[in-house]
DNA sequence: GGGCTTTCTTGAACACGTTCAAATCCACCT
DNA sequence: AGGTGGATTTGAACGTGTTCAAGAAAGCCC
């Protein structure tokens, strides 16, 4: 991950002078208190010029997901490398997650309100969002992958969104979290987590071989062939 | 719905006026492009004026929120007078919610950019909502209460709040839902619709017995005693 | 170098949500 | 009637995200 060669044209220097600006103004200040005007400021650009490289703030905000991605991927390297089974593997990632956004307590509330925006590219359901979801969700079938008893395969199919889906449901109570350290999310995830493999466990039970194939059905529903009105 | 006593007095009244025209208008043009300008011209009060009666554009929201759950209680009641198998009655009633905000389609995105904002009172872990909240557990209480399969104490405590979530969750669904007459919609509802029916019936068995514990020992600390921070 | 196009940059402008000090209205008391 | 104090109303202002026409710089062909 070195970043060997200088961007090459004056212009993406200053898409780049830009959105280094954004991304330290928004870890200090927070997205909603960081101003165009001041990310132009910093950047030693014209306001104009800002939303020449950026048509708009959010686009600035998405710039910011992949960077913390990177960040949690990182992270939970270690962690695939160590541990064999799921409960402990997905525990970890999580808890890595928790660990890269905790400088971000403030400033991702807001990333919540905009996940839920249908036009927003973190929203699970919305098509622009591909590309940050499938990330995640890679990552995710990376964690089923390297896991010991091995998780049916009907099943390993749809588990990477759900898990994917998981994952934002934790952060959204992790937004909310008051607590000191953000324990109180930390004995969540610890919670959830040991919930899912104990209903992953469970799901290859015959007595609820119906209620499986139901909820494989809807959720293969919800997320039909994995794109969807995605050509555009 | 007769509105016998007009409004006492002149401020009343103003306020009254200003809601009137601030609904009418999310209604025809939605909530975005609706501006405090418009409502204020439409209410024939000044710009300021609107904002001395409502201290935001968000609480002339909260007051839509309250008149489609309103509508949502009438559409209801029909099916819960007739209707007596949880599984009919919920899907009665989320039908009706459905034919309820289907006039706000366009309108209602926006309802859930804030629903998943920390600060907006439809967010479920945000104090501030806990009224909003209530009302639609309230409802989903009743769903319960006059099913005729019992459904056991312990759960039946909880279910209201997660069925409540799902409610969002439906909600969710259908803001994105661009098939006509968002028969998508319609599909995914009876589809989980019979799922929880079929989780419920399921949760009474021996060998469920610690996956609902976990579960309802979850959903109990997400939920701590029914409000948490509720106090200013 | 001189013209041409494309890329980049600027600053002024727009409409928005929101705030506020001041003006006006109104009910009540003396 | 006159005045006092609170409720109501106003319009101008602020700072925001965003747009845009116009200018400057850079690349390119002759």
């Amino acid at each position: 991950m070195t970043d060997a060669e200088p961007p090459v044209s004056k212009g993406e220097r200053t898409k780049e002078r830009i959105l280094q600006a954004a991304l330290e103004l928004f870890r200090e200040r927070g997205y909603e208190a960081t101003t165009m005007r001041m990310v132009a400021d910093a950047a030693q650009v014209s306001l104009g010029n800002a939303y020449y490289y950026f048509a708009s703030k959010d686009q600035l905000l998405q710039a910011f997901y992949r960077e913390v991605h990177e960040a949690h991927l990182e992270a939970a390297e270690p962690v695939l490398q160590k541990e064999r089974t799921l409960p402990a593997r997905l525990l970890g990632v999580m808890l890595a997650k928790l660990g890269v956004i905790e400088p971000y307590h403030r400033f991702s509330a807001l990333m919540f309100r905009t996940a839920a925006d249908p036009e927003s590219p973190l929203n699970p359901f919305h098509a622009a969002g591909a590309g940050v979801r499938a990330e995640g969700e890679a990552l995710f079938a990376e964690v089923l992958r390297g896991s010991k008893p091995k998780v049916p395969d009907d099943l390993a199919a749809e588990l990477p969104g759900l898990l994917w889906t998981y994952s934002m449901g934790i952060v959204l109570y992790w937004i909310h979290d008051r607590s000191p350290c953000r324990e109180q999310t930390r004995a969540f995830v610890e919670a959830t987590v040991d919930l899912i493999a104990t209903s992953i466990k469970l799901a290859s039970n015959p007595l609820l071989r119906p209620l499986q194939k139901k909820v494989l059905e809807l959720v293969r529903k919800l997320n039909p062939g994995g794109r969807r009105g995605a050509g555009s």
